[in-house]
DNA sequence: TGTACATCAGTGAACGCGCGTTCACTGATGTAC
DNA sequence: TGTACATCAGTGAACGCGCGTTCACTGATGTAC
């Protein structure tokens, strides 16, 4: 591939070799120099886009987010065909978005990077739970009030099922082998806990 | 503190050095000249009782295990007094684990060390596993059997709740407040998965 | 009890390395006239 | 259409730093006689 002494969109070419990187080697694997040289650059260059190393990484979040929320938003569908299917969908969409997105999601939840230190980031990751609160609330409704509990924390609850589920069994992580796919493994998680709340009947 | 040209006891001083400093900065921010200097030694006497980094690193996560191990037999209790009981108390032991010993906890999960490599810490490591899943056995006994979910699965679900859990929301996380304490998060959420079961009355 | 000696835990200096970041610069691009 | 010039993206050399690891060494300890 050839280019002449200007890149010509260098900022984005530099986030997907980020990406790359983090997908292969983790966030904290993930080195400036090695994103430069990927996007056949000197290290000084990437300062002409970012402000360094962390911002660059912040930047690869913040896209995460985005085509996160969006992703939310999609498997959600205004809640249709019905809350309760859409619900299954948004978790179903937090383990596909894992697998689809490796680098985006590392950089999200594996990077430790501060959401405080960037307000913009931390809006749009708050923009990406808020739906998932939406479509819980939403199937809450369905619920008699008694026994009803918060709609925050059945979002919370399938978001630590799910976050749960891509870290050990969708990574080459701990040694954690499990004869069951992470999807299956989500799946039938997820059909418990809600026969639990009394939105499936209760044998099947 | 006084001590002479020996030590005394500087491989376990080592190990609760990178205990602290893991528990501070994560595992990947650790390193081995900071372990030796927070245990009052040279870099190179580490090498004279762990082949180096990875080896230190691999002794804190087996010390780990170990406790974890013990803590989950302790937490199971041979089932006593039910086999309902004893599964509850395993799922609540994982949270305690992770909040009382945390460098602990990151070197174990956080790590990203291979335990292929080190077959004595993927032996300790299932054995702590194995626990767990004999609770899910042993509760499992007393579902009907056209509707009981493997053991393994039923554990594996467990373990992916305790573990999004305390990602999510027992650390200073991805901005991931939220209103709940982990340790109702997590109880409220196995409650409601056992109800999913039938191990618990469907209303309450 | 005293001396010689083997053992080995810890020293200190050195190494090569890749990192993030800075700086004065250069060369391509696009605009004004 | 052609020339002068401002802009600014990317260069290349250099920096200081802390890292993991090695090596020949030194000095404390414990044992044999």
């Amino acid at each position: 591939m050839k280019r002449g002494y200007h890149h010509g969109n260098l900022r984005q070419a530099l986030v997907e070799a980020a990406l790359d990187l983090i997908a292969e080697q983790g966030p904290t694997g993930f080195t400036l120099s090695e994103a430069a040289k990927a996007a056949d650059v000197t290290p000084a260059a990437v300062y002409r886009h970012f402000t360094g190393r962390d911002d660059l990484i912040a930047e690869v979040a913040r896209q995460g987010y985005d085509i996160f929320a969006a992703l939310m938003e999609f498997a959600y569908n205004n809640g249709k065909p019905s809350p309760l299917a859409a619900f299954e969908a948004t978790g179903r969409a937090y383990l596909a978005f894992a697998r689809k997105y490796p680098g985006h999601y590392m950089a999200m939840f594996e990077s430790g990077l501060n959401l405080q230190a960037y307000p913009d980031l931390a809006m749009v990751a708050q923009k990406a739970r808020d739906v998932q609160e939406r479509a819980a609330e939403h199937l809450a409704q369905n619920l008699p009030g008694t026994k009803r509990p918060p709609a925050t924390m059945v979002s919370a609850h399938i978001w630590a099922l799910s976050h749960g589920v891509v870290e050990l069994f969708a990574r080459g992580a701990p040694g954690a082998k499990s004869p069951f796919a992470p999807e299956d493994l989500l799946e039938s998680g997820i059909g418990i806990y809600l026969r639990g709340l009394g939105l499936l009947p209760p044998d099947k």
